[in-house]
DNA sequence: TTGTAGGCGTTATCAG
DNA sequence: CTGATAACGCCTACAA
């Protein structure tokens, strides 16, 4: 009924428990026969390790946390997946935890997770992070951490992120090479790191297309897109502006549908009157009212290559003597939204 | 450096672990003044128990496992946020593992939970799975199961599912009202729950309405539509009978945007040769071309009492002593995808 | 009211 | 080559 035990084997078989624990563990310093008879009995009665004694012991739980601002997101769902596959591939489960996007809820979930004494630590910062101390006090108490995506803008940490300037920069040139004049860039808080990056991809196209970067086209977004009414506000706003623009450029998942949605309601032509490229990873960019142009970033990868990165920071943390800094391309998927080869009729 | 423990509580205040241990446990029987210096102390060290020696010692791991087909998944998502919520709210960490809609994962998974000594386990079966002996043996030595959504057809077992009898007569009487007379019905492999039940709502609707059901009407698709080599070619032929259909009814995330896309491929106009409703929760539905008429499941809800239910069961087995079946009433919005106010023109 | 001792399951060290 | 012992951190009879 209850679980066997190495104690169990050891009654079995008239055996002390560290024999039968050497056995369990391929000893090289003992009788093959005796081994042999441990594991196939250990075999025969479905024997496996308590994790819980094991954790004890090696003081090691096995698990890594997982703090992110969402679950339900294409980019955040396909991360996790990166994350676990690796994780499962290497006997280590994933502790996910949501920030919401609040500072608070992320410095919780750091104190729960450090709590439950997992063996590493992976974050996508909160779009209203500001403050890393909690993150370095941990750092410092030996807590090996990996940033994805949203990473810290400045401290040495390791970080895995896909490349924001390039993906921004190809973007705007796009739209600048579709004779479009005045692009605006809405994006996150300024101080993620993905704003920063991004902003300056948007900028870099500009200068070298010779246009004229004008601060009232950009437009921050304090939670990220999270909150409906200030994404209406601050659209409806820059869409009224004297000058309005002719292009968006959106920085994130929930920035980019939004826009789509305000465009729909003020039966706006795209692209015609108004193009769209967004950040998004969502599968059905393809299908949309017109096909949205999409900055896709490789989540699965960044998930994989931040897992990958974590355990080796565990399990050697010696081998990885610098901090590192991996940065994976995005692809720009071209669609109607900004070539308009079919017309958008509302 | 390393964690504070018990005992160094006790060293520094010169007492011994078990007073300590006492007083962190809130006991009653001693010494309110002891109880308080330790309570201050343990505070000011930043005190938290070892997870791993509680976990070992009450042979509960606090954890809860979770196998599903995929996590990349709005509904899916959806469900994990309701669970985490749940999960954490109680002091319980959620182990995920996804079964990528094959059998052979799915049993894998459930035997690296058990290993890991979970308290409980939420499962949404594959899409392939026939067999539940292991599920039932591992019930029959007393570990806690839930299902959700996608749950055994028979036997008695613990499930949280949606309406999807309702769900789908109603997106079938939709369609019937708007004067459909061919509804052709894309579904995921017979064996599963939600095939039954949705095929059922479907066919009741039909009798109600005096329209005869037709098998070459509805599709199966073994891989639940996660295979995009079936869905084509299934989805192409039907369009290719002789007397094709002249809406269809999608009863998955992925065999709905896989029914558009190919209504994109062939020019079809929507709803007007082509009506289509489907089972999602991806939020941008309305945003798509055409704005889709979409059943959306409660899936943050089905999570929060999958997890809630799935707790109980574990913490006080006894006042659950009937198998609980909690259906859900799931949404049909209606969109454009069906009522066409807006033509699609491609 | 507080302390001692033993055990949860495992493994490493040290004897034999 | 195998066995006894102790320890990981916590909790709880039982003893004082």
């Amino acid at each position: 009924m209850s679980p066997v035990t190495i104690k169990d084997i050891a009654r079995a078989l008239n055996l002390s428990t560290s024999t039968v624990s050497r056995a369990l563990r391929d000893s090289s310093e003992m009788n093959p026969e005796t081994k042999k008879m441990v594991l196939d009995y250990a075999q025969k009665v479905n024997y496996s390790p308590n994790p819980m004694a094991v954790s004890l012991r090696a003081s090691k739980s096995k698990a890594i946390g997982l703090i992110l601002p969402e679950i339900a997101n294409a980019f955040f769902s396909q991360l996790i997946n990166g994350i676990e596959d690796v994780a499962y591939a290497h006997g280590y489960h994933v502790v996910i935890s949501q920030s919401h996007e609040t500072y608070e809820r992320e410095v919780n979930n750091l104190n729960y997770l450090s709590s439950r004494r997992v063996d590493g630590i992976l974050v996508s910062l909160s779009s209203l992070t500001t403050d890393l101390h909690p993150f370095h006090a941990l750092m410092d108490q030996g807590m090996p951490f990996v940033f994805v995506d949203r990473v810290p803008q400045q401290g040495q940490v390791h970080k895995i992120t896909s490349d924001n300037f390039e993906a921004s920069y190809n973007a705007t040139k796009h739209l600048i090479e579709l004779g479009k004049k005045r692009i605006a860039h809405l994006t996150s808080p300024r101080y993620l790191s993905i704003t920063t990056e991004r902003l300056a991809g948007y900028k870099k196209a500009l200068l070298d297309y010779d246009l004229t970067f004008k601060e009232e086209l950009v437009k921050y977004f304090h939670y990220g897109g999270a909150v409906a009414q200030e994404n209406e506000k601050t659209i409806h706003g820059l869409l009224d502006q004297v000058q309005p623009p002719d292009a968006l450029l959106a920085a994130s998942e929930r920035l980019t549908m939004a826009s789509l949605e305000i465009l729909h309601k003020r039966n706006m032509r795209i692209p015609e009157e108004m193009a769209l490229v967004g950040f998004t990873n969502n599968a059905v960019a393809g299908l949309l009212n017109p096909p949205l142009t999409a900055v896709v970033q490789p989540a699965y990868q960044m998930g994989e290559q931040a897992a990958k990165l974590l355990i080796e920071l565990i399990e050697s943390p010696q081998k990885v003597n610098e901090f590192q800094n991996l940065i994976l391309p995005s692809l720009l998927d071209i669609r109607s939204s900004t070539i308009g080869s079919k017309p958008f009729i509302s």
